[in-house]
DNA sequence: GTCTATATGGAGATAGAC
DNA sequence: GTCTATCTCCATATAGAC
């Protein structure tokens, strides 16, 4: 326990609330409950590793719960269903913004350019290929996922702005609805 | 010239660019043209005053734009088309951030939350007059509106995401697409 | 591995001459 | 109104004892 792993969520929680930027090692290190000392024993690279890190875990945990059930799901309706339900979970009906996202439209995109990228081009792919096996051409499957997950993000966007998770509940159930029509 | 008026585009160039905190005043007086004495001058309230003075630029320019041909323009088709071509051309096809929805997600969103919610608020509002006026009802004019508006902030995520102006492109089209059928 | 103390730099903001 | 000089504070990061 303590260690580089089980402080990642901690991290990520911090840099949801605070950014990149906003995230101070004095904090980072409340939060974490670990000192300058451990802190820079387990990210010698500092602030940048650990939202590196963060990122990581991140793409891990989406691959795990929302990309490879999407990609290998015998029932893609299914497994539509379940990343739904799975990303209102992650996402707290919009409570909780969405990391990577926030990063992509902040001047920390540049730092980390390569694990957004393939954060939503990973997502776009494997709901492409459930899309796919549900009769989709291969150009429609892939404008309806793009179209999808932006469509998360945007919500994400409006429900804070708003303040109002219902912005995010309401939108989430249209997005669901279009992925399962026909 | 060279006032406070004058210096808003660069600051709201700025805070695009940069974030609100991670904008620096040697900076921001490298870009504004303006020395510390004179943008204390013109901004009593430091960088805070300087970024509520960019968000009500922001939301005048939107009303003049945008939201009252929404409303008022006789043809609400024509409206419809009209903002679209405007916002593609004041986002540049995805290449510049939605300042407000990059405020909404950020923790400075608590600095200035009237400001942010409004911005959605009048602009969900304006485009579900335009489609009332289609012909739509009024819950239904109102969850187009609210998905439009979602699905061009989450467009402009994955437009920088991914680095693809394309991406806004697309998904512009499918949003122009749906405001209009019927 | 974890602690405390510290180095170093840059941040936002202010003072006061001009 | 604009300039330069300066204040204060807190940021990230490091060093070295334990």
């Amino acid at each position: 326990m303590k260690g580089r792993a089980a402080a990642l969520p901690a991290l990520g929680e911090l840099f949801r609330e605070r950014g990149f930027e906003g995230a101070s090692l004095v904090e980072i290190g409340e939060r974490t409950g670990l000192g300058k000392g451990s802190l820079y024993h387990f990210f010698p690279g500092g602030k940048q590793e650990m939202a590196a890190g963060v990122l990581g875990e991140i793409a891990d945990w989406f691959e795990e719960a929302v990309y490879r059930p999407l990609r290998e799901d015998e029932d893609p309706r299914a497994a539509i269903g379940a990343m739904v339900r799975t990303v209102t979970d992650y996402f707290q009906s919009g409570l909780r913004i969405c990391l990577v996202g926030a990063f992509a439209i902040d001047s920390v995109r540049d730092r980390f350019p390569g694990p957004i990228r393939d954060y939503f081009a990973d997502w776009i792919a494997a709901l492409a290929t459930a899309l796919t096996r549900m009769g989709h051409d291969g150009p429609a499957a892939r404008a309806l996922a793009e179209e999808s997950v932006a469509a998360i993000q945007g919500a994400l966007i409006l429900a804070r702005a708003l303040d109002d998770p219902s912005v995010f509940s309401r939108n989430i159930a249209r997005i669901e609805a279009r992925l399962l029509e026909r």
